[in-house]
DNA sequence: ATTGAATGAACGATCGTTCGTTCATATATA
DNA sequence: TATATATGAACGAACGATCGTTCATTCAAT
């Protein structure tokens, strides 16, 4: 296991060098618009290489999907350190929201959604993905109502999607202007979602 | 001006078929899938003729795009007849709500927005007209908000921002799924937004 | 000596676009 | 009204560029 080095070892740098050239390509010119020989100059590799360690410009993206997967599963897994339910909500909003603005993870995210309208398998994960996520907000937000008084009679899940569709919506917009949103945004990104959950100001 | 007719009434029947056979193939394959070549054949028309009534391909979207404008305008001008706000406001959400679903215009629109994060003509159209659909129901919900109590502190403008989030989120994902919104789902979105504005169940 | 990372030329296909041409229609001339 | 000329819609072959992918080969690590 640990045994396997020196080679093995810069194959795998050479690989996440790959990937993470794919990255940037991708979010600035999109996937389609990004040829492979644009990424093997990019990442200082020859284009016989990226084959080497990818078959296909397909699998390239589907890594990067799976990449991002594991990115948003480690970001769900840090809202378990709170206590109470309504920090742990606030802490998603401002930076899940911060998360979802940068402009190579937004295009990124967009150039993956628009492919997986076509590519079965890359919307498969997509959608699973997104599923674990609600399930942990609806997790949430039935921990606030069983504190407090519930506010709404909507479903928890439900509520979830919608929490998401404020904070990824307004992230969006903020990529495609190419800003970042600040304190007085996700101010009122909070009281949106608050006013959604049915919390007091 | 009705004088010149004839041959070029036919031109335009045959600008507008290169067009709406566009808006099939860009919704089905996307932009940068579709050559010129499948969308002549598609058409029925002779590839060099595309070139006789368009530029560029580039062209061709910023022609729908500005189509998609209008056909969202005119989506806009029909609240004017309600006389109360709330049921102008129930209409939008349930209309707006299905034709953001229609799978056509759902990919279509994320086609649009995916080129106008790179295209800054696109880019600059999109954001225009949103602007224009946020301070139309931003005048409604001021007016919700002037006959009955506000019940909330969010800006009008920021709450419409956030009524689109909603609208368009959900109707994304049933394009996604390849479903259509029911009743059911419907009602769902209706309460969602209705909590968002703060109105009485 | 064996393995596999690294290379870049080469392949066939396809891309967006251009071009010379044909032909039906509109306009001017008689 | 009959004829000549001008217009531009329609066509598809052709162009140069570029695409994703393959492959024979070199080179360094085991």
């Amino acid at each position: 296991m640990a045994e396997e080095s020196a080679r093995e070892k810069s194959a795998q740098a050479r690989r996440r060098l790959i990937v993470d050239t794919a990255v940037k390509c991708f979010a600035e010119k999109g996937f389609h618009q990004t040829s492979m020989r644009d990424l093997a100059n990019r990442a200082g590799v020859s284009l016989g290489n990226v084959y080497n360690h990818f078959d296909s410009k397909t699998e390239l993206i589907l890594e990067i999907a799976k990449l991002e997967a594991e990115e948003l599963a480690e970001f769900e897994r840090s809202l378990d350190k709170f206590d109470r339910p309504q920090e742990a909500l606030d802490y998603f909003i401002v930076n899940y929201a911060k998360l979802c603005a940068d402009r190579e993870i937004a295009l990124l995210t967009a150039e993956i959604m628009s492919e997986g309208l076509r590519n079965v398998d890359i919307g498969v994960d997509f959608s699973n993905n997104r599923k674990l996520l609600i399930s942990t907000i609806a997790g949430l937000i039935r921990n606030l109502w069983g504190q407090k008084k519930s506010k709404t009679n909507i479903q928890p899940e439900d509520c979830a999607t919608f929490v998401l569709d404020l904070i990824e919506g307004t992230a969006f917009r903020f990529a495609f202007e190419r800003k970042m949103p600040n304190k007085s945004n996700l101010a009122i990104l909070k009281a949106g979602v608050h006013q959604l959950v049915g919390l007091d100001g």
